[in-house]
DNA sequence: CATTTGGATCGACAGCCGTCAATATAGATA
DNA sequence: TATCTATATTGACGGCTGTCGATCCAAATG
């Protein structure tokens, strides 16, 4: 399995502009189907907390280990929410020497938020 | 902000206008579990279809036999939809004489895109 | 009253989701 | 090489969720 390299990330996930405001017109039922995978990997208090740990810390990033510790939940289990952030393409991944990093993928909450917003 | 916008509510609900967006800072256990519920509700493609359907249509308001058409699922399934969004704040339901009319609460959803947008 | 009609509720079923303990993997260090 | 450390993956378990058919309720109408 191991895929001596490139493991390291390039996430790819649709980055459709997608979508105007859904108060605008009637979502399409791709369009519905597109945004809800967005919104899903949101609606867990623990992936706000940690998108909100990370979008709010210094220089936008933070290392898993400073992650783990803001909760009382196991490591497997904050490994496995920021699993879903990453795939939902809400945050980005890099690893750097021991740690890994993560960083908010701006571009995609605001896609999301101008969806349920109207403005920007 | 502290004004309000009072004229159009009496409902009570617990309205608190939650949450500052999460770039700012880290959200508490507490704000991320109350906003947990709504992002929830709007985490599927139905109802997001469902409050886009209701928010875009004339008067802002929908009749249930409008929205029961525009999918290929059961009556109690799009039943079931409209009370998840009716009970995560998103919808207000009214019945008059034989319909049932649902109304998009619509600082309910400005506070989620203020949650994930920054700006207002 | 009985009938019809719009909509909600009930009960069941399959599939998904959050969590954990155990284990695996990859780097760093010795 | 062996070992420690930081994350990820696996496998399992209980609980939640989307869907349906069947049924119930309430309002309108005969």
């Amino acid at each position: 399995m191991s895929n001596s390299e490139a493991v390291l990330e390039l996430t790819p996930v649709n980055e459709a502009p997608c979508c105007p405001p859904l108060t605008k017109q009637p979502l399409t039922a791709d369009q519905a189907a597109s945004m809800a995978p967005m919104l899903k990997a949101l609606a867990d208090p623990v992936r706000l907390r940690l998108l909100s740990l990370v979008a709010a810390h210094a220089d936008g990033e933070a290392c898993v280990c400073n992650l783990n510790d803001a909760f009382d939940l196991s490591q497997p289990t904050i490994s496995h929410h920021l699993k879903v952030l990453h795939g939902a393409g809400l945050l980005d991944r890099e690893k750097r020497g021991t740690w890994v990093y993560y960083r908010v993928r701006s571009e995609a909450l605001a896609n999301v938020a101008t969806l349920l917003g109207g403005a920007a």
